[in-house]
DNA sequence: CTTGACCCTGACGTTGCGTCAGGCTTTAGC
DNA sequence: GCTAAAGCCTGACGCAACGTCAGGGTCAAG
C-alpha cells in the first residue's frame, strides 16, 4: 500500500523517464541498469539511484556511445571523474562542431536546390559524403580505447580543433585567393602558402598516420566520382598546393 | 580488356562510390539498385546510369528514410519530380532547424560543464530530451504516407516551422518577464500572454489534436521527473499560463 | 598450372530494442 | 470468495542494414 519510500514499478519508472519498459529489461540483462529491488513476486523496483543512474546512461547514449561501453565507463566512473568530465566536454564540443558544419552543408544545399529546377544529386552527394565523414563517430572510439585514454587525459587537447577547423577555412580561401590572382606555384607566397598547408596536417592529425591515410583515402574516392567536383577544396586549390610543394625541393 | 564502354565491377564501383561491396550486394536484393549487368560468369558489372541511381540513394537515406521508401519513392519518381523536390527542400530546411536547435542545447551543456564541477546529468538530460524530440524523425514518415503526400504538396508550408519556433522563444521570455514583475494572471496583460500562447500551439500543431496530444504527454512525463527542472520552459511560466487561462472564462 | 586477387551466393552475427506468447500477481468489483 | 482487468515476468523471435565468415567459382599473371 504504502510504497517503501519511494520505489516505483517498471512502468510507472518507464513513463516518468520516458524509456519503455522493454528498454529498461534490456538495460538489466545486460547489466547496464539493475533495479533497486525486487518484489516478493519478482517484480523490478526501481528507486532515487535508478533515476540518476539512468540519466546517465540516455546521456552516454546520446553522446552516441554503444551501450557495451557505457556499462565498461560506469563501472569504473567513479575512479577518475576529471578524465571522464573533460571527454564529456570535448566530445560535445566535437559534436557541435560536426553540426555547424553540417548546418554550413544544408545551407548550400538548400541554395541550389532553390535556384534549379532539378535536384543536382550529385552536389547532394558530395555535401552528404562531408557531413558523414564528420558524423563518423570512429573518433570517440579513439577516445574510449584504454590506452587512448590515458593518453588523452595526459594531453590537454581542449579546443585545439574547433582553432583548427577555422584555420582550415582560412587559408583554403587564401589560396584560392591567391589561384584567381594568378599567383605562380613556383613564387615566394605560394611557397608560405604550402608550408602552412603541411603544418595544418601535422597539427591537425597530429603527426598520426592513420589519420593521414585516411584523409588521403577519402579525397582520392571523391577524386574518382565521375562527374563534377563540390569538396571542402576544390581540385584547383589541391593542385596549386601540390606544385607549390614540388617546386620547393 | 576494353571495358565495354565504362562498366566498373563491384569492388571498383564501391571504391569510387564509398559504398562497401556488402552494401551493394544488399541493395541489388532488395531491389533498390540492379547493377546494368552482369558479366558471363556472373559477376556484377555497374555502369553510369548505376551511379546516378545510388547518388539519389545515399541522398535519400542520408535524409533518414529506410530503405524500403527509397525504393517505392524512387519507382514512381519520375511521376511527380516536383512534389518530391518541394519535400525535399522541406526536409532540409527542417533538418537545419532541428540541428540549430541541438547547437543551442550543446552550448548550454558546454556552459554548465564549464562552470560546474560535476557533470548535471539531469540538465544534459533534459537537452537530450529536447534534441532527441526534435530528431525523432516521426515526422518523416508523415510526408510520405501517400495521403499526406498529397495533403503536403496542396499546401505551401514553407518555413513555417522556423518562424514559430523564434517565436517561442519570444513569448517564453515575454513570460518570464511578466513572471518577475509579478504581473496578476488574471490581469489584461497575462490574458493577452495566454491568448497568444494559445495561438501559437494551434498554429504549431495546425489543430491536429495527435501532435498537441504527444506535446501535452512530452511535458507531462517531464513534469514528473524526480528532480529540478530545465525545460524550455518552466513549470512557472506554464503555470502562470494556465491560471490566466483559467481565469479568463 | 598454380597462385593471388576478385566474385558469387547463402547464412549467421550485431545493436537496441519491439512484439508476441505463455503464465504468475495484484487489485477492483460483484 | 471469485473473477476479470491490469501489470509483471521470462523467453523467444523480428527488424534494419549491413558485417563477417564459409564454401566455391573466375581470371590474369608468372
Amino acid at each position: 500500500m504504502i510504497k517503501t519510500s519511494n520505489l516505483y514499478q517498471a512502468s510507472e519508472f518507464a513513463r516518468m523517464t520516458g524509456v519503455t519498459v522493454r528498454a529498461l529489461h534490456h538495460y538489466d540483462r545486460l547489466g547496464l541498469l539493475k533495479p533497486s529491488g525486487r518484489s516478493a513476486a519478482g517484480y523490478r523496483l526501481y528507486g532515487e539511484r535508478d533515476f540518476a543512474r539512468l540519466q546517465q546512461i540516455v546521456t552516454l547514449k546520446f553522446l552516441g556511445l554503444p551501450l557495451k561501453q557505457i556499462k565498461s565507463l560506469l563501472e569504473r566512473d567513479a575512479l577518475d571523474l576529471t578524465a571522464t568530465l573533460r571527454m564529456q566536454r570535448e566530445m560535445l564540443a566535437e559534436r557541435r562542431r560536426q553540426i555547424e558544419a553540417a548546418i554550413e552543408a544544408i545551407k548550400r544545399a538548400e541554395r541550389q536546390m532553390a535556384s534549379e529546377s532539378e535536384p543536382d544529386w550529385e552536389a547532394l552527394a558530395k555535401i552528404i559524403e562531408v557531413i558523414e565523414m564528420q558524423n563518423n563517430w570512429d573518433w570517440v572510439k579513439k577516445y574510449y580505447t584504454e590506452e587512448q585514454l590515458a593518453e588523452l587525459s595526459a594531453r590537454g587537447t581542449p579546443e585545439v580543433l574547433e582553432r583548427g577547423q577555422r584555420e582550415w577555412a582560412a587559408l583554403i580561401k587564401e589560396v584560392e585567393q591567391a589561384i584567381s590572382e594568378g599567383v605562380d606555384p613556383a613564387s615566394e607566397r605560394a611557397q608560405a602558402l604550402a608550408a602552412r598547408w603541411k603544418a595544418l596536417i601535422e597539427d591537425f592529425t597530429g603527426g598520426n598516420p592513420e589519420i593521414l591515410a585516411s584523409l588521403k583515402r577519402l579525397y582520392a574516392d571523391q577524386a574518382n566520382w565521375p562527374a563534377g567536383a563540390q569538396r571542402p577544396y576544390t581540385d584547383e586549390v589541391s593542385a596549386f598546393i601540390s606544385k607549390a610543394a614540388a617546386s620547393d625541393k
